[in-house]
DNA sequence: CTTACCATGTAAGGCGTTACATGATTCA
DNA sequence: TGAATCATGTAACGCCTTACATGGTAAG
């Protein structure tokens, strides 16, 4: 009851920014939203022909020659079904990391492997983070010229400060682990 | 392919620290692991009785009176299940940030309307944090008596040091907000 | 004596990914 | 000419939450 799937919304918020193909949707959530949000083409696709029959969006085909392009448009319809959901309070925020899981049962397989684990986290946020640090590179100078750039941006710093955070807990833990197995050193590919 | 499920994991991985019924697992859950993991009782106790027959764990009558109470034991194999997955990298790390995505629209509905959102956000973080700050201070003490208590301690480090920088993005949104609508004070109850 | 908590479980159904299916276009 | 990318979609199925069902115990 109180969980309502977001993935209509996630839809009608790019789609209340400029109209977009499936495939587009997909690659705008494939960058801008994946530090916080995730969806596949098989609930896209679906949920984007249902919104159209319930005139919240609108479509036109655009194909070039042979290759067939859907383009959406929201309605004025379907603005008003997102800011009345953007009224409401937010439901959940969850996280689910599966590195947390492995480092709190960690005492089982040791010092050792849970510092690769670490590692491998420490990297992949390391990556995100340079990506990140270029989305902002980019937000910041044209923040002013539309609110969407700033909301944008606002995001991209979430991610920034959570990274440096996260690399800052890394280091810790290392240490610590270290601790309980002194001959680890820093393993270099 | 890839995502297989976690839920056996967290059984397990608690079990291998000590025995517990399907309702204390789930007590555990909800305050040990739920920063970063969360499970209903239509997984725990479906799941508990298929590892049993699995051969993972043992269950033990343990009733008082007239309330049944059935306790769960891992065993070696169940041990070794655990030690593989420990072993194996991590599929998926993940979030899902309501909040984010309600942030990322924010222009739709407006710098009043999302400040309003950023500010449930920060309250929830606080109190969250209080708690978090509650668990370290008990863990501290007495991360050198037992493997588990350090790697609990370094989960919830992981929780304190997230928050932290969700506090201080939460400001720097805020005031970057309140420039869009100079009108906006802080909200008091 | 009733509310809150302890305790175990099932059933229905939602949600959404994965895998599959198909075909055009571009580039090396 | 084969691989990568553009582009749309469906079907199967897995996973897990929500809601329901049932009953004991402790405290006020």
């Amino acid at each position: 009851m109180a969980n309502t799937k977001k993935i209509d919304f996630v839809l009608l918020g790019l789609l209340s920014h400029e109209s977009y193909t499936g495939y587009e949707i997909k690659m705008q959530i494939d960058s801008a939203l994946k530090y916080f949000w995730g969806a596949s083409y098989g609930s896209i696709y679906p949920t984007l022909n249902q919104m159209e029959q319930d005139g919240y969006v609108t479509k036109e085909n655009v194909s070039t020659n042979q290759r067939e392009k859907i383009a959406y448009t929201i309605t004025e319809s379907g603005r008003e079904r997102l800011r009345e959901w953007l009224t409401l309070p937010v439901e959940k925020d969850e996280i689910r990391y599966e590195t947390l899981l492995k480092l709190f049962f960690g005492s089982e397989a040791g010092a050792e492997e849970t510092i690769r684990h670490i590692e491998a986290f420490e990297k992949k946020t390391e990556q995100q983070l340079m990506e990140l640090r270029g989305f902002e590179a980019v937000l910041k100078p044209i923040k002013d010229t539309s609110k969407t750039h700033l909301y944008y941006l606002l995001t991209v710093e979430f991610g920034i400060e959570t990274h440096e955070a996260y690399l800052k807990w890394c280091k810790e833990v290392k240490k610590e682990l270290k601790k309980e197995n002194p001959l680890q050193q820093d393993s270099h590919l």
